[in-house]
DNA sequence: ATGAATGCAAATAGTTTGCACCTAA
DNA sequence: TTAGGTGCAAACTATTTGCATTCAT
């Protein structure tokens, strides 16, 4: 089973359960977002005009909450005014390494700091729900950049 | 000296240094900021206003960047559409963490994470600049809550 | 047939900007 | 005097919504 496979899976199945319909753009928009990281509604919405030019923006939108409501989809919010959307593995998850630089975005999961958050929640005497947290770093452009020697 | 005092005279040097003029706005801005936390502009102008009237709004997101190119103020954003500011203190770093249900933010500092993300960091060749941590909980409204039993 | 989904355009919300007037230095 | 600051309104950006039309069931 592809990626693919099971987010659409998972999407009828949501679709059927709340007695909404199967559409050719939600299949569309599904297919360009399996294939795209942490992609804008800008980004997404050209790249399904590629293939559907009448495709509006509007629905780009409606159908990206649509995933998030399936599971399919988390949305992220980098600090540049625009969302953007990640796809939702089972039981994966991670958070993120941003470099100012080269503007990369790395993935990573660390256990230490997993379980330090739900202290911290307790201590104040919450349970812990959800948490977001991002990483800033530089690679100065050099070697150890993905994308060194880029301009 | 009052953190007033202490964040009037970084905010006065800067002025300086940057060749720009000391007005009586500023100083207003500043002394209701000084007593808030987590302020949105919109609550920041509207206690202004209660002071001095005219002040518009396109002051006060000005002022609020002068702030932190000042140094004196950092902005948050905790992914309700709207941007907070919050003192910066000195040597002073901590994170948020939230409740979903009463909207209370505590600040937190955790050492241990603060540590793991510079290793984070190296792991993938970049060196850390900064990063953004919000951990979200519940209350569930009960004893624990800072606000309960509020409705 | 009929109700939900789409696409467009208009509406919002938060923030920024242009510009005439004001004010600190 | 004069550059920088302010206040207002208009512009902008990302996103949402109203509505007539289209489409899945």
């Amino acid at each position: 089973m592809t990626p693919f496979d099971s987010a659409r899976a998972r999407l009828e199945g949501h679709i059927d359960r709340q007695g909404m319909k199967h559409t050719r753009q939600r299949v569309q928009i599904l297919e360009v977002f399996i294939s795209a990281r942490h992609v804008t509604v800008e980004e997404l919405l050209r790249a399904v005009q590629e293939a559907a030019p009448a495709t509006g923006a509007a629905t780009v939108y409606r159908t990206l909450k649509l995933f998030v409501e399936a599971g399919i989809a988390h949305e992220r919010n980098f600090g540049d005014g625009q969302a953007r959307y990640e796809l939702a593995m089972d039981d994966e998850h991670h958070d993120h390494l941003i470099c100012l630089d080269c503007k990369v975005i790395f993935e990573f999961e660390e256990q230490e700091i997993e379980s330090c958050q739900a202290v911290v929640a307790s201590r104040h005497g919450l349970t812990l729900r959800s948490h977001r947290h991002e990483i800033y770093g530089s690679c100065d452009l050099r070697e150890a950049c993905p994308r060194w020697p880029a301009s």
